[in-house]
DNA sequence: CTGAAAGCGCTAACAA
DNA sequence: TTGTTAGCGCTTTCAG
């Protein structure tokens, strides 16, 4: 059960090397009782090509780079399951990159891709991530790329998000009509652009029916569990505590939750909760959760096509190619009876 | 900004193509003054080696492959992020694989292995597998493989998994100690070693405490959720219905919840539940779910380290190489007041 | 319809 | 210490 490659291939079968590597990719040159031969062959031989070689030799390596801060996230994984379904009908494969929020990995993986290991890439930045010269390079270099969910503005490239603004908006008022006049926003990142989008669409919300911007309800959390909680945790002790709170992004679920338990705090009598999240678990929490559900499986779809467009079409460009593909408002337990 | 290669590279230096990849590989043969020109002149002109080259001519492509049945999953995502830690300390890339619970998929993403693509595997099999030659073939082709959590039994080869009969005695004593005495027991597979063993230590744990075995209780589930919703429900529409639960895997704890909630059963009142899960949220989940707990990150690690210490030596045997980690029974709510 | 041969970018044996 | 060269396995002209 050795594995053989396509020379000893074409000596067992009596046939020229060409012959053999036209027939196996179903040339139109090759007699089909020739071609029905090499794969009876390549079969009972169990050849299976390097793919290596014909990357080298084509320059193109059939793998797709997506790169992302984490897989242990609803929002992440679904997004894969999106994007891996395009790929395997294009005959791709995809290759997941992750930077764990750390801008110097991201750097690093994208820097990589520059030697070939890809032919596009789908990419949603870091939280650390504010400059963005180590993508433009990239683009710069030839490679096609595609944001989806978290892009940065000042790159010109396709742009694959979600109604960032909109959806906050959306959740800032809904709290507001269930009676929550101080509402805290919990971000994850002062730079990232759904970040402040979503913060934007809050303080809009806040605006329009004229509550008045608080600082103190605007928290920056960090990427660790532990202080986060605590975080949370101060914001609850305050004196005056929010009775409302927009949690933009999913990790922070758990976090808000157990703060509240720790203070004994009623959710959603003392503290109405909306979170930014694709948890499948959010309907059977206590209480349920109100949750903003973000088209994950659509959105690294959209992002997929995009890029095999570009693939398959160099001269296709992915420059104001801007996809908004709406999330939605799933009202639970945590902000109603 | 475009892309050089070894030879250009070589060129501007005034070098050979062999000096250079000597300098950039740090060899000995090279002195400090060349391999810093070497270098610096590569970073001002932004050159990045090609992977698919390297892993021709050096027969190793510096990647592992990840094969697993799901990425949207705690478990599989956290054992990513041990199996990820090693590999990076060893200068390897992960290439994950999904085979979305397929034995066909499966089937594929090994074969594609044989041609070179990676140098070692990591496999946790789909529900689906019963027969085990694809996996077989692959560690016959020189190959090295090791199992996580999910494992075939009949292939020789190291295997990390946890005390899967131990847990799930543990957790049906438990349930058993909380005054159930119509334990039910859900399954994923009727193949799955895991499954099995579970199973089992389930079977054991009854008979220990002369608790009578009825086969209406064990439940085969499948790989869709509505599906498996549907079955839950009829098991626990029926007159005997069972006052504890167990299921054996973490995807199941979203329609066990729903289904007693549908039928306005009181969890743990009516009905006492733990499912093996990684689920971060359940702790916050109504009530908050006992669980047995996988070390899934550790599981992960170790797979990896045994797998590069088979790639660092091709000497070590990976046969019998067998580690068992293991589990931990976190009661909370649905077991318990 | 089939075959010979060049070469993708890199490494390593061997020569200098 | 540096350079020459062959070749990893494959695809693709180009010639037959």
């Amino acid at each position: 059960m050795k594995n053989i490659n396509i020379r000893e291939l074409a000596l067992e079968l009596n046939l020229s090397v060409s012959t053999v590597s036209k027939a196996l990719n179903d040339s139109y040159e090759i007699s089909e009782e020739t071609k029905r031969r090499v794969l009876e062959t390549a079969a009972r031989l169990n050849y299976v090509p390097n793919p290596y070689a014909s990357s080298l030799r084509g320059r193109k390596s059939k793998n797709i780079g997506v790169v992302i801060p984490e897989v242990a996230d609803s929002f992440f994984s679904l997004a894969i399951n999106g994007i891996e379904s395009v790929a395997k009908e294009k005959g791709y494969h995809v290759l997941i990159c992750l930077t764990h929020e750390s801008f110097e990995n991201e750097r690093t993986i994208l820097k990589e891709f520059q030697g070939g290991r890809v032919d596009g890439v789908l990419l949603s930045v870091s939280r650390e991530t504010t400059q963005c010269n180590h993508i433009s390079d990239l683009i710069a270099n030839g490679l096609p790329l595609v944001f989806f969910d978290r892009a940065c503005d000042n790159v010109e490239t396709a742009k694959i998000t979600t109604d960032d603004f909109e959806s906050a908006y959306k959740a800032t008022a809904h709290l507001i009509q269930q009676n929550c006049d101080q509402i805290a926003f919990l971000s994850i990142s002062k730079s990232l652009s759904i970040s402040n989008k979503r913060l934007e669409g809050y303080l809009q919300a806040l605006s329009d029916y004229q509550i008045k911007v608080d600082q103190k309800y605007i928290i920056h959390c960090s990427n660790d569990a532990e202080q986060n909680y605590l975080l949370i945790k101060k914001l609850l002790q305050q004196k005056n505590k929010p009775n409302g709170i927009i949690a933009s992004v999913e990790k922070l679920t758990t976090p808000v939750y157990m703060a509240c338990e720790a203070l004994k705090l009623k959710v959603p009598k003392d503290v109405k909760i909306v979170c930014f999240s694709n948890l499948e678990t959010a309907a059977i929490l206590n209480p349920s959760l109100t949750t903003i559900t973000q088209p994950a499986f659509e959105m690294g779809k959209t992002a997929a096509t995009l890029l095999f467009r570009a693939l398959e079409n160099r001269n296709f460009s992915l420059i104001k190619e801007d996809f908004i593909i709406p999330s939605t408002l799933v009202v639970r337990g945590s902000t109603s009876h």
